[in-house]
DNA sequence: AGTTTATGTCAGCCTTGTTGACATTCCAAG
DNA sequence: CTTGGAATGTCAACAAGGCTGACATAAACT
């Protein structure tokens, strides 16, 4: 049926199997759970959700980012985007101020509020991070930061690598 | 401020630096989106969402386990997945047989079509993870595997590796 | 002056999460 | 044996957060 489960020689391409495929896919479901599961429980205390908390990253990420280059991250239409952005500029965790080369763009910030919040999230998100790099060790890190990148879009690799470039 | 900025005697724990922490927490948003990205463009041309692919899958991956089963899977209300199985049941996609044991059980199975659609949800998502696994090769698989479990909790990671061994 | 770009907003729809209420079935204590 | 509680699953209604489409405004570009 498929390439893998057609068994080569025998000694190479074993983490090729469907078999081994599947556990990887079933390994990105559950660790996926586990990754979000900190921040969620302290968002939905006060009211908001994983949107909010994609939003308020990757404001802090990019301190000044334009609404259009946040969509471009997020992947979600600007209607959508807007509905977060205003809740969350109304609550006052997040200034918008207009460009003053192009006036039509916003550029977005963390108020100091906004820091306060994301770094309770990121703090929440990076123990549970740390404890399992410390479990696991450096290669296997750098392993599992190559599976990874290999699995992004091409796109979403662009703006993960000009992210990673930016705080170097 | 946090453990991992204290850079230490400067040759080991680089991997646990914040940056790198928050290095790993971008990848994980967006390799997931990656991961689901071939799924959700089938699955939303046939009008099924990712819930439904989830349902196929873990029904495909252990036929005739029961509802609460599943529910203890996926971490969602029993109300939320019944929605989704009412539809695929009623498409033809999953049969579901009251419990002979005991009758208020219902035991779920795919239907040859069911089986279908799995196999070209599950092919589009291992053909993926097959490309990245042998872009980085063996070794970053295992570690990638072993990040992604010590990121679990535990109660999924029991379910992983329930399903990990009924396959091996 | 006319067009394109960046953003915001309104209206309405869909999926998928939630809680509450309820029916059925099983089992165990009286 | 019966009765009450626990387990299992279904139906109804609501909320969050995706989506599309239409439209407004202001600024920039040609």
């Amino acid at each position: 049926m498929s390439e893998s489960s057609r068994q080569p020689g025998g000694e190479s391409l074993l983490f090729l199997t469907d078999e081994q495929l599947r556990k990887g896919i079933e390994a990105m479901f559950f660790a996926y759970r586990g990754f979000t599961a900190d921040p969620d429980r302290i968002l939905s205390e006060k009211g908001y959700g994983r949107a909010h908390h994609r939003a308020i990253h990757f404001i802090n990420r990019s301190p000044g980012t334009t609404v259009n280059n946040l969509l471009s991250i997020l992947g979600v239409t600007k209607q959508s985007l807007n509905r977060v952005l205003r809740t969350l500029i109304e609550d006052g965790l997040v200034d918008s101020r207009v460009g003053t080369r192009d006036k039509r763009e916003r550029h977005l910030f963390l108020t100091p509020e906004g820091e306060a919040l994301e770094s309770e999230l990121s703090t929440a998100q990076r123990n549970r991070m740390r404890a399992a790099f410390r479990q696991v060790g450096p290669e296997a890190v750098v392993g599992f930061r190559q599976v990874l990148e290999a699995m992004m879009d091409n796109d979403m690799r662009r703006h993960y690598t000009r992210l990673r470039e930016a705080s170097e």
